[in-house]
RNA sequence: CGCGGGGUAGAGCAGUCCGGUAGCUUGCCAGGCUCAUAACCUGGAGGUCGUGAGGUUCAAAUCCCACCCCCGCAACCA
């Protein structure tokens, strides 16, 4: 049977993520992975934080603290954000643990074989004031085409242009401020890319068709303009020593042992339990693994070029990735999230003001599959309001207590079907397929449509057959229909299961029965009498709460929502 | 002329590949129901489908052309 590795691109451990983060990989990535756990598929979902490059040591540097420190301090944030957040990850590892260190020396040095490394020199910015080399984008100036006086080395901001950080005019060190900047060449080892472009060439078009465009587009992309080699290493500390005469003071480049580290991190996975983990038998060799990839829309040519040549240039078979699920961006309120102004809802505030699947819920409903999307506090309750409390908090309550006042805690006895019934089944069973075909082919936003849907046959039932009357002229009747209401409040707590976990299981609870089981619905006139009569229920509070519009009011003001 | 994605009721989206009465959710209005969290169910109004008195066609949201706007990428931020 084919095992489900499931990978979520590793967040950088520089600073808090927030909801787009939360969006635009970890959580559809734990939604799919719940969803075929539940199927009974056999599932690893690797996630950790990418700890390598710059942005640490500067970050340190800030904070004043050692970098391993640092990012020791930042990696356990995520962990309990994440936590918070009900993500279930089999493992959450480090780029920067000894695991990773070895998978990366253990290619590079298959690469280097293969004669697919070479040494170059170039020229790169350095400030003896801030006694580092500067990546391009940390070097800001005068742009030579616009005259725009905040440029960075990469482009100008203001006139889109490619630029070179020797371009600028008055450079300047963006840490520092510091203009006494100099050019000092320096020798870096590059993988050569083109070497391999035939090949990741033939690959890629096997993906059309099968992959989101947007994967498949981006990748077509970088192989039309031909690909370039590659520089793998950088003159920092904080990184992987290169294993290389002549390099001893250089480090790997982040973006070449950050998508190394889904195979380091699952090497850390099995090392706690050697006796019954085995990383290979997920990343070496492994013709039965599917190898599903989540990402936001500007990591793809890492995963569908860089990483895969990576691998390729090996000359041994690891796995690669089978569908790649790009997402694009959520905005905030017509802007953007920011890390660095810190502006947006951070995923410890998002906890802080409401329960983890009032987020989970919103973000998988509106999650930016094919378009950037905006998040705003007044959709958001309008959302919450509607489907969570109105269409599925109420059902339950309103079945509960029409349950609880006419026949006890315990589910009545089912008499007769009716048309009613049999009418509710066919359009059961023909929704529940099309959810999931929509969740096998993960479009989450189509599912979702198809899960509303499905929650709102069940008010619909209600007032078709409008058991408040038949328990006055008929107690039997009455009980049929609570039965079957019961029965379908068990449904929805399997099938919301993967994206409301907490919200299942408290339903499970209400309903004494076992919760997060492997299951897979069967025709609705066998599944809607799972629970049989005298079987015992338990009472409940409602459970969702309404967001006021005094509430969304005061959302927007603390967290600076414009528009 | 760099590349890609997007522009469809007030808001959020589907439909575009493969042309055939423009659909869903929310919001708004009306009715029904009264078990339930003022909730639920039904019906209605609301759109020159970014622009072009463009092209092809019996027929264009859909195909072709030109232009405008938003977002992302452009290989040393990650």
């Amino acid at each position: 049977m084919t095992k489900q590795l499931i990978t979520s691109a590793l967040p950088y451990v520089n600073g808090l993520p927030h909801l787009g983060h939360l969006i635009g990989c970890h959580l559809p990535a734990d939604v799919y992975a719940r969803y075929l756990r539940q199927k009974g598929e056999e599932v690893l979902f690797i996630d950790g934080t990418d700890e390598h490059g710059t942005p640490s040591e500067v970050g340190a540097a800030k904070e004043g603290m050692d970098v391993e420190a640092y990012c020791k301090k930042y990696h356990d944030l995520h962990v309990k954000m994440y936590e918070g957040f009900n993500l279930s990850f089999d493992y959450f590892g480090r780029t920067s643990s000894e695991q990773n260190k070895e998978m990366t020396y253990r290619i590079f040095h298959a690469l280097d074989k293969n004669g697919l490394i070479e040494e170059r020199t170039t020229n790169q910015v350095y400030s003896p004031d801030d006694d580092r080399y500067l990546p391009d984008s940390y070097v800001m100036g005068t742009c030579p085409h616009c005259g725009y006086d905040k440029a960075k080395g990469d482009q100008c901001e203001n006139c889109t242009k490619v630029l070179d950080p020797v371009d600028l005019i008055n450079p300047r060190s963006v840490l520092s401020g510091s203009t006494n900047i100099e050019i000092r060449p320096t020798k870096h080892l590059f993988l050569q890319l083109p070497k391999l472009e035939a090949e990741l060439e033939k690959w890629i078009e096997t993906k059309k068709g099968i992959w989101p465009d947007i994967a498949y587009t981006v990748a077509k992309k970088w192989l039309k303009e031909g690909l370039k080699e590659r520089g793998i290493t950088r003159d920092l500390k904080w990184g992987f020593a290169v294993p290389k005469e002549g390099f001893e003071n250089k480090v790997f480049y982040v973006w070449f042992d950050a998508p190394i580290g889904y195979i380091g991190i699952t090497k850390q996975w099995a090392d706690e339990d050697p006796a019954n983990r085995n990383w290979e038998d997920w990343w070496l060799n492994a013709s039965d693994v599917r190898h599903t990839e989540f990402m936001g829309k500007d990591n793809i040519p890492y995963h569908t070029i860089s990483f895969p040549a990576t691998l390729r240039g090996t000359g041994e078979t690891w796995t690669e990735v089978s569908f790649l699920k790009g997402m694009n961006y959520l905005n905030f309120a017509g802007g953007k999230f920011s890390k660095s102004a810190h502006r947006g809802v951070f995923l410890d505030q998002a906890l802080e003001e409401f329960p983890a699947d009032y987020w989970r819920y919103w973000l998988i409903a509106n999650a930016p599959e094919s378009d950037d999307t905006s998040f705003s506090f007044e959709q958001f309750a309008a959302t919450i309001n509607k489907d969570l409390n109105d269409v599925l908090g109420n059902f339950i309550n309103r079945v509960l207590k029409m349950t609880v006042a006419n026949f006890g805690e315990v589910v009545p006895a089912c008499g007769e079907i009716t048309e009613a019934e049999t009418e509710l089944y066919a359009l059961l069973d023909d929704t529940i397929k099309t959810y999931y075909n929509h969740m096998d082919g993960l479009e989450f936003r189509k599912a979702m449509a198809d899960l509303r849907e499905i929650l709102v046959a069940g008010n619909n039932y209600l007032a078709k057959t409008e058991p408040w009357k038949a328990a006055k002229a008929d107690l039997n009747r009455a009980g049929t229909i609570l039965y079957t209401a019961l029965n379908l409040i068990r449904l929805y707590a399997r099938l919301i299961a993967p994206i409301m976990p907490a919200t299942a299981e408290r339903m499970n609870k209400v309903l004494n029965i076992e919760t997060n089981p492997v299951w897979v619905p069967s025709k609705m006139a066998e599944e809607l009498k799972t629970l049989t009569s005298g079987h015992h229920i338990n009472q409940s509070e409602p459970l969702f709460q309404k967001i006021l519009p005094e509430r969304v009011e005061e959302l927007r003001q603390k967290y600076k929502e414009t528009e």
